[in-house]
DNA sequence: ATGACAGTACTGACTGGTCAGTACTGAGTT
DNA sequence: AACTCAGTACTGACCAGTCAGTACTGTCAT
């Protein structure tokens, strides 16, 4: 009689979902590779089988969660005619895409910043990744004549530090909730623009 | 003979100096004591009997550097008589005291975020310091009839994440100047609330 | 069909560098 | 002499990363 893996996910899988279970929670710096190891059910050999080190595991994450998020966002926006009704889509895919996933979303927001030097770099990738995708659609409306023009890219930055605020304070607290955050915050971002609906 | 100090100032000071500015360039957990130790030229002995701990020594300066930002806003507001115009002071005001220190700002906005479990209270305890004080001023605004009203709470995050976004992009980079975001954020928060100029 | 070998996936006890924190000493002041 | 403050030298817990070894699977020659 063969025993059975009591857990047929692949290690490299279970390695990445206890590995966000626990830094998201904790923190880069706060977590142990052991905890991941109980976590995982895996022995601390494997980690390093699948992943070079602690930092590109933790990277692994990062990266995975921010091109789901863009995704999701470029697919909203996409299925939707050109416009500024794009803003809108945009913004309930990725506040969709946050409250599905409180975890990664934290990782992202929180657990990804201050990491000293090396993770720097990473952090202004990914923020500047994301005020690029705000700007770009920002200067097609101020093309077509959708709005004024403005420095959309002051305004890309403005609008997704804004964004990101009033995320991370629902992912800690739950409040306030997703639509009282699209009713409120869906007309800001537009009136900052000069849109009136 | 009694050999003089060579730098004048408390060596309370001298740790604080060198504190912040390791701290704020390269994060809490890869600034180590003993790099504090020589750019301040005191003694390790010295810092433990300034400061009970690293930790301790980190909150001290973050502390210090929000009570500032809060002191400079709340003065620019108080010389302003009651209404909109109020916004343009406090945001020029800690526009300025950033820019005259970029590096504790980097210290409160950056490294002082995802540092785990220990700091996540203080850094939730700034942000919500932040946007009370914004809340309060739009409810004021709301209340005398000059902007209609609005969900202040997930207003006053969206505009703290705003700024916080653009300066931090500010910091880094040096770029957008003082004046282009001035003349960009301006606008982008009072039209954000419907008001027109 | 079986033995020899190679490749892949994984294990977990062990190591070694690091660094926050401590113990102790000394100098100056009241 | 007693107290305040600063300096030096040291410790030891901690934990990322290592590595020799195990287990299993596939392949090819005899």
């Amino acid at each position: 009689m063969t025993q059975e893996s009591p857990d047929p996910r692949s290690t490299r899988e279970r390695i990445l979902d206890a590995a966000l279970n626990i830094f998201s929670a904790k923190g880069f710096h706060d977590t142990k590779l052991d905890e991941i190891v109980a976590e995982a059910s895996i022995s601390k050999g494997s980690i390093y089988f699948h992943f070079p080190n602690k930092e590109k595991l933790f990277i692994a994450l990062v990266d995975q969660f921010a091109d789901v998020i863009e995704r999701r966002a470029r697919e909203a926006i996409n299925e939707e005619a050109p416009g500024i009704h794009r803003v809108q889509v945009a913004l309930e895919a990725v506040l969709d895409t946050f409250g599905k996933y409180r975890r990664p979303a934290k990782l992202l927001l929180v657990q990804a910043v201050g990491l000293g030097t090396v993770f720097e770099r990473k952090r202004m990738e990914v923020t500047d990744r994301f005020a690029l995708l705000i700007k770009t659609y920002l200067d097609e409306a101020v093309a077509d004549g959708s709005i004024a023009p403005v420095n959309t890219h002051i305004v890309s930055h403005a609008w997704m530090g804004a964004i990101y605020s009033v995320v991370i304070q629902w992912v800690y607290t739950g409040e306030p909730s997703r639509d009282e955050i699209m009713e409120a915050l869906l007309p800001l971002l537009l009136k900052s623009v000069g849109y009136q609906d």
